[in-house]
DNA sequence: TATTACTACACAAACGTTTGTGTAGCTGAT
DNA sequence: ATCAGCTACACAAACGTTTGTGTAGTAATA
C-alpha cells in the first residue's frame, strides 16, 4: 500500500478507502488506484485488515466427522457459499468427542473466525463452551444436530417430515408391521425421526409397539444386530425404517444371508441417502438430506446475524425439506410381483 | 498482556518472552506470568502474531475434491498429525479446476499460512501459480497428485507397486487375457499404475496389448462404458483391473446386467479401496491407497521443511506402500469353483 | 450572507503481538 | 584490573491495515 501511495502522490489513507469503496473518495480516484493495484499486483494482507477490525474473513466449521456423504456436501455447500461471499473455510472435527469439540471453539476464536458453524458431537450435552463465542460477539450457527433446548440459531432437516414420508411410503406398499432402527435419543435428528415414524403409523390407526422400535448407534453391526432381534420375534414384521442408511444396510445384509427376500418379504428404507443406497442389491429407499442446501442456509444465516451484529438476539431457525427417493427395496411393483 | 504486565509490574517483552519460552526470562518470572496468564484466562491473539511474525499457525490444504473415501481420509491425517504440531488446517477444493486451484493458493498465501499442502487438480499443467509460494518461503508439499516434472517436496503412494500386486494377484488366478482402464495420462498416478499392469503383465511373459487398454476419467459411466467395449472384442477377456474403484464398479454393473458372471467369467480388481467395495456382490478386490498415513506424512514433510526455513533445497519424497485387499471378485476359489 | 452539507483527501493512532538493541549487574577467566 | 559472556529485563519500532478526526474547498440551502 505504501507503494501504491508513493506512486500516486497520495496518503495510504485514500488508498485504503478506495480500495475498500469508501464514499468519500473519487471515482476518478478509485480507478487510478484500482488500476494500479492491478499493475503492481498488490496483495492485501487479510491478516493486517483482520487485526485492525478485530475480525478476519474466515468462516469456523466443527463437524463431528467427515466421512460418509452427509458432512462432506454439508462442506461443500458452506465452501460454495461462502467463498461467494469472499470467506475462507476453516474446518474442525470433533470425533464425536465433547472435548475435542470445545478445543476446537478455541481454536477457531482465537483464529479470530468471523463467524461459527457447528454440528454437535454425539456426546455433547452442554453448550457452555460456546458462550465465549456469543460474548465475543461472534455470530454463531448450528446445523443439523443443534442443541435441544437452548435459544440459538439452526438450520435443520425436517427430520419428522422425512420420517413421516418414508414410513407412510411402506403403509402404502401395504406393509403394516414396520419395524424402527432408531438412534440415541438425545440427538434431535434421532428424536424427530423417530417421531415421524410414529405419526405416519398413527395416520394409519396403527398402534406403536415398542418391541418393533430398536435403539442404537446406528452402524452397520447395529443394523445386523437389530435386525437378528427382529427376524427372532414370534410375529412377523414386514417393514424395516431405519433412521440411517448404515443399520438399513446391516439389516439387508443379514436377511440376505438368511434368503429373506426384498422387498417381497420384509421391505426397507433409510436415511441419508448415501452413495451405496444405489450400489446395494436390491438398491435401498432412503431419505434424502439435501445437504449441500443446509451448508449454503447455515452461511447465509451466518451473514445476516454479521450484517447486523449488535441487533437484539431473535432465534432463527431454517427448516429444510427432505425428499423420499423410493428404490427397490420397498418398491411397490416389486412387491405385488411378490405375490404377498 | 498490557494487563498481565500491568499486574506483575514488568514490561510487555517481558510477558511476551515468557510466554514463549524465550532464554533471556528468568525460571521465576516465567511461573509468574503462567500463572496469572491461566488466572486472568489470557487468549493470545494468533492474527496479532502473525502479523508480526509474518506466519500463522495455520495450513493450508488443496484438494481437488472432498468426496469418495480418498480425500477426506488424508485430510483425516493432515488434521490429526496438524492439530498435534499446533496447526489448524484450512481446506480448499480445486474441484478439479486449474483457475480454481490458483484463486485457492492465493487466499491461503493472503491468509499468511504456514505451509501448503497441495493435491493437483485433474487438468493442471502448468505450475506456475506455485512459484509465489517459494517465493514467499512458504513450505510446499504435494502429495498424491504431483507435478511430473518439477522439483517437488511430495508424498505419494507407490502405484506402480499396487498396480503390480493387483496384477500379479489376477495372473495368479490364472487369468491371463487382462484388460486395464486407464486414467488420464498426465496424471502421474494413472501413468504409474498403468506401468504397474504392464510390468506385472511382462514378469509373466505376456505381450501388452493395446485394444486392452482403455483411458479415460475413471467414472462409474466411464467404466461402463469400457467395459461394453471389451465385452464386443472378438477374442473374450477373462480380467480387468482398473485404477479407481469407479471405474470398475461400473464394469461390475454391466456385466452382471448381461448375466456374466464375476468372478468365473470375468474377475475384477480395482484401485482405492472405496467403502462400497465391501458391499457391492461380489465384493470388490482393491489397492488400499494408506490414505491417513499420507496426510500425516505430509504433515510430517512440512514439519521438516519449517524447521529449516532457508536451508538449501533439497528434494524430498516418501514413498507409501499400498496394500491388496483381495476380496471375492477376483478370488482364487471362487474361481476354481467356477470350473475354468 | 451565513449556514449546512458534501466531496476529497491527509494525519496519526490504533489493533496485539514480536524482536533488535540497549543497559545493568554478575561471574569467571585472563 | 580488564574483558568476555552470561542473566534478566525494558524501550520502542515494527508488521499492514483501518478509521476517527481534521481541513480545506465547493455547492446547495436558508
Amino acid at each position: 500500500m505504501a507503494d501504491l501511495a508513493r506512486e500516486l502522490g497520495v496518503s495510504m489513507t485514500t488508498i485504503s478507502r478506495a480500495l475498500s469503496d469508501h464514499h468519500s473518495i473519487g471515482a476518478a480516484t478509485k480507478q487510478r488506484v484500482l488500476k494500479l493495484a492491478k499493475k503492481l499486483n498488490y496483495q492485501p494482507n487479510h491478516l493486517a485488515a483482520a487485526l485492525r477490525k478485530g475480525q478476519s474473513r474466515l468462516l469456523g466449521v466443527v463437524v463431528p466427522y467427515i466421512e460418509g456423504k452427509f458432512f462432506p456436501s454439508v462442506i461443500q455447500g458452506i465452501e460454495q457459499a461462502a467463498s461467494k461471499a469472499g470467506f475462507s473455510v476453516i474446518v474442525c472435527q470433533s470425533h464425536e468427542d465433547v472435548q475435542l469439540e470445545r478445543r476446537n471453539v478455541e481454536t477457531l476464536l482465537n483464529a479470530q473466525v468471523a463467524g461459527v458453524l457447528v454440528s454437535l458431537a454425539r456426546n455433547t450435552q452442554d453448550f457452555y463452551h460456546f458462550d465465549k463465542v456469543r460474548s465475543r460477539g461472534v455470530p454463531l450457527v448450528f446445523f443439523d444436530r443443534i442443541p435441544p433446548t437452548e435459544q440459538v440459531n439452526s438450520v435443520v432437516l425436517n427430520d419428522r417430515e422425512g420420517a413421516l414420508q418414508a414410513t407412510r411410503h411402506l403403509l402404502e406398499q401395504g406393509c403394516r408391521r414396520i419395524a424402527h432402527l432408531a438412534g440415541p435419543a438425545h440427538l434431535n435428528i434421532y428424536q424427530h425421526r423417530r417421531q415421524g415414524y410414529l405419526d405416519a403409523l398413527a395416520a394409519y390407526g396403527i398402534a406403536p409397539d415398542e418391541s418393533l422400535i430398536i435403539t442404537s448407534d446406528m452402524t452397520t453391526d447395529d443394523g445386523a444386530r437389530a435386525m437378528r432381534q427382529l427376524l427372532a420375534l414370534p410375529e412377523p414384521i414386514d417393514a424395516v425404517f431405519a433412521a440411517g442408511d448404515s443399520a438399513i444396510l446391516g439389516a439387508l445384509q443379514v436377511l440376505k444371508g438368511q434368503g429373506i427376500r426384498v422387498p417381497q418379504d420384509i421391505a426397507l428404507a433409510g436415511f441419508s441417502n448415501e452413495g451405496f443406497t444405489a450400489i446395494t442389491e436390491p438398491q435401498l429407499t432412503s431419505v434424502d438430506q439435501r445437504c449441500e442446501e443446509m451448508g449454503e442456509a447455515a452461511v447465509r444465516l451466518f451473514l445476516e446475524l454479521s450484517a447486523a451484529p449488535d441487533a437484539p438476539f431473535v432465534q432463527r431457525q431454517v427448516v429444510l425439506q427432505p425428499e423420499l427417493f423410493v428404490r427397490e427395496s420397498s418398491r411397490q411393483g416389486v412387491l405385488s410381483l411378490g405375490g404377498r
